[in-house]
DNA sequence: GCTCCTCATATCGACATTCGATATGAAGAG
DNA sequence: CTCTTCATATCGAATGTCGATATGAGGAGC
């Protein structure tokens, strides 16, 4: 598990597109309300959340365009596509699959 | 989330682990019993499981050694050293720490 | 106007893990 | 003696995260 790498892989997606499900954000937005809906168990490092962000918009599950944030600087806004919407059950479903799965096979006997 | 990978990296160590926690056990004994403690959810393939079993060999966490499986093939057995019992313990917890952090994001209105 | 700090985005090389394919060899069945 | 199964093993490709580093603009203080 994470010992070299802090965030278990592959699991930085989903909580992109949840955080996004609830509003629009722009990049280091992304990265705080991460933060803060994991309870600061996951802190995302602009090496990944960029990387990241940049994959879900090729994929068509964001959305991006250039505004301003609140401090006046200029900043790339991000919101969940239709097929972002999808994506994000799809992955929310998978997810609780292998919970379920870890779950069962860490508490048998 | 397992979309190329249907394994979600950094999982299976620990999956191992538990698996010899119970009994010791062949390379492809530890493959079916991941199987099996998961419930299907994760299927180990052997590209993935050598070298994840030669790794935590020499972490320390395994001992190795040949013997003869049920179909009288050689084999090698795998068992839990202490330091990988003490491993165990660790990355179940860590575990349980990510987990507790997905599900509270996931499930945020 | 100048300097410094912070915000914001971005990229690069390194590293670890998993996958798919492929290989070897021995036991047992027919 | 051939074919299948069991068992271990390795290799190259792909992916995702990290650490470091870079750029540039806004705002504060002098």
């Amino acid at each position: 598990m994470p010992r070299h790498t802090p965030l278990l892989q592959g699991t930085l997606d989903v909580l992109i597109l949840k955080a996004l499900a609830l509003q629009p954000l722009h990049g280091l937005g992304v990265s705080r309300r991460v933060e803060q809906l994991t309870r600061g168990a996951y802190v995302v490092k602009p090496g990944s959340l960029f990387p990241a962000l940049h994959r879900l918009e090729e994929n068509g599950w964001l959305a991006a365009e250039w505004g301003e944030s609140e401090n006046n600087r200029r900043a790339k806004y991000y919101k969940l596509t239709a097929a972002g919407r999808k994506q994000l059950a799809h992955e929310t479903a998978e997810w609780r699959r292998v919970a379920g799965a870890m779950r069962a096979a860490l508490e048998a006997d």
